[in-house]
DNA sequence: AATTATTATCGTAATATTGCAATATTAAAA
DNA sequence: TTTTAATATTGCAATATTACGATAATAATT
């Protein structure tokens, strides 16, 4: 199969899922891990960083561009990218939901 | 291809990826919130929480446990399952790192 | 020891992901 | 307007994931 039956969960589920499907991957934790360290750069940049062809970087950035970890806005000829805190604080609130309620000696 | 180059990326990255592969998706976060709401159960209860047959749920949890999200121990002829917190601090702190050194009118 | 209950593993079909070459698109520069 | 630079899209081969039926493994119960 290999499909998944997103009809049974929560939408809560299903979009957070996505969310870390978008995490899952280490290519886009380098991204991620570039663009904090410089705050904001071009597609380009991140080609010259990373080990990966043009179209793969060009790739991982929609990915996560469409999740909203990121957001790119054009700039003349290039594209400026840099990471969306908005997306980050939502998925630390889920963590921390887990850290509030779950006993730690549980079996 | 399908295949990801882990070699060319840190540790971190590559273990931090595998963590949110886990996470990445909703049936696992469906067993984390069940889990959560009863603080432990056995997995034939989760068998029957979710729409999923019972090797089905049998492999998920298998793959959060290798991850060391949630943790199982032998009860008699069932096994208890938990979040395991540690694991979940892990990922908040990456998080919130991303917090801590981003700025919010990047480009 | 045979049965029952609970969970894990194997095998497999359907689908998804990854990476890249080739090509398209877009906008500035010459 | 042709060229150049930067990024996106398409198509495809290799590999990974998902789900489940069949079956195995494990341990309590009879």
């Amino acid at each position: 199969m290999g499909v998944t039956k997103t009809a049974h969960y929560t939408e809560s589920q299903n979009q957070l899922a996505l969310v870390f499907k978008a995490l899952a991957h280490p290519a886009r934790l380098a991204i991620i891990d570039y663009l904090l360290s410089v705050d904001r750069c071009i597609c380009g940049d991140i080609v010259n960083e990373l080990p990966l062809a043009q179209p793969t970087i060009s790739q991982h950035l929609k990915e996560l561009k469409q999740v909203g970890l990121i957001q790119g806005s054009i700039d003349g000829k290039s594209i400026c990218y840099c990471v969306n805190p908005e997306m980050f604080n939502l998925i630390e609130k889920y963590l921390g939901r887990v850290n509030r309620s779950s006993n730690y000696d549980c079996c």
